[in-house]
DNA sequence: ATTAATAATGATAATTATTATCAATAGGGA
DNA sequence: TCCCTATTGATAATAATTATCATTATTAAT
């Protein structure tokens, strides 16, 4: 598993120098790993340890990390983008969502590399697939 | 393939009555099959022969259709909604959207039902899916 | 046919997430 | 220290979607 100086060297290699801000919003990723946040719950996260932080550099900071591979960003609940901690070590996972209670739950299967080959075989190059699944998790399919 | 006769019925079928307006943007779909609009684009083509058609209506229906599967939404690009005619006698098909133009192809392997099953095993019951791949289109592939 | 109840519509206001703007601040060399 | 550039936070702007509400259309009952 990354930890957090790997993230912190992935930060210094690129041009983005790794302010307190920033620190503060990779940090609280760190402490959440596993869960996907919105902005919003990012700042209010963020602004335990640092009260005055505004939400234009926590948006900021998330797209600079998303764009470092050090965060995913996906859509799941329909208006909002979430964040969640990459791992790159690991092929990126799929996700449940459960229609009843909204959890997002994780699938490590990856099942799709025969699709991509068959659609690269028309002529197309894929370097990247979103993969969602509907339905309801173990907890609220007991109903 | 499904006929304009086939939507209506269902339209009939449902609590929904088939106004004016609703056949419009349900005629304005079935012209664009094929093609993924955003609703915005949707009231364009549907002012073109009922002028006065306003956006708030042309939303409304495009959510009422696709409650009862005449239409698909989903987000490619980000930021705004996709609509675009389903045919319910084929399983919903999957897309490619192109990182160059933006075009969006679609797919019609399915290799899913495998890990539906897998994902199954494990107590979810998984009712949808959604599966985007990007990359570059024949055409942007090219170059 | 008239009336009453209900549903649908269109204009527009409100909302929500996100992005842009811009003045103030911080930090790193010469 | 002084200059230069990057970063920040407050706030305005944007864009898509949804809510509100008065008006209109449709249906059912009398
Ligand atoms: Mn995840
Ligand atoms: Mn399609
Ligand atoms: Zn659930
Ligand atoms: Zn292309």
């Amino acid at each position: 598993m990354m930890q957090k100086r790997d993230y912190k060297a992935k930060l210094d290699a690129s041009q983005y120098k790794l302010t307190g801000q920033r620190a503060t919003v990779l940090d609280v990723m760190i402490k959440n790993r596993g869960q996907h946040l919105s902005a919003e719950e990012v700042l209010q996260q963020a602004r335990l340890t640092r009260p005055n932080i505004g939400i234009a550099t926590v948006y900021r900071t998330l797209e600079k990390l998303a764009s470092l591979e050090i965060l995913y960003k996906g859509m799941f609940d329909s208006g909002k983008y979430r964040y969640e901690l990459a791992d790159e070590r690991e092929h990126h996972h799929h996700h449940v969502v459960c229609m009843n209670c909204g959890s997002i739950s994780e699938i490590k299967d990856d099942l799709l590399c025969e699709l991509e080959k068959n659609i690269e075989k028309q002529g197309f190059r894929i370097v990247d697939h979103d993969l969602k699944f509907f339905g309801y998790c173990p907890a609220c399919s007991k109903f």
